[in-house]
DNA sequence: TTCGTGACAACGG
DNA sequence: CCCGTTGCCACGA
């Protein structure tokens, strides 16, 4: 008996992707956090992976804890996640995003989304 | 159901 | 800061 939750775990990942405002970056683990996964991070990816694809989900902006751009290889272009976060106002240096710390948005305190 | 995998995170050196 | 190891949990075969 698989638990409705875990399906819309995708889902969820996807909403809270979805939601991050422009010139703005988060973690997977934040993300995980949010959705009551805090030890998920890794399926956080995981579900990305899917997303990497989809325009409504702005994966480029989704980093690690250290602001690397660990999921640029999964792109379509293999710079194309740090040209869309240069394009957006950030500075990459060797798949890292600089000054991460100020850009970081963490979706916790957005989570009254509430559907 | 079990096994292996993974765009991570945390800890120790 | 870098490096190696461990834990985490959902998914695919």
């Amino acid at each position: 008996m698989a638990k409705p939750e875990t399906l819309n775990f995708y889902e969820r990942v996807y909403e809270v992707t979805r939601m991050i405002p422009y010139g703005k970056v988060t973690s997977y683990g934040a993300i995980a956090k949010c959705l009551g996964a805090a030890g998920s991070a890794r399926m956080v990816g995981y579900a990305m992976n899917g997303a990497s694809n989809l325009e409504d989900v702005p994966a480029h902006r989704v980093l690690n804890r250290n602001g690397l751009l660990t999921g640029k290889h999964h792109f379509k272009g293999t710079h194309l996640m740090q040209q869309l976060l240069e394009s957006e106002g950030h500075t990459v240096k060797e798949d890292k995003l600089q000054n991460f710390e100020d850009k970081f948005w963490d979706p916790v305190e957005m989570v009254g989304f509430k559907t």
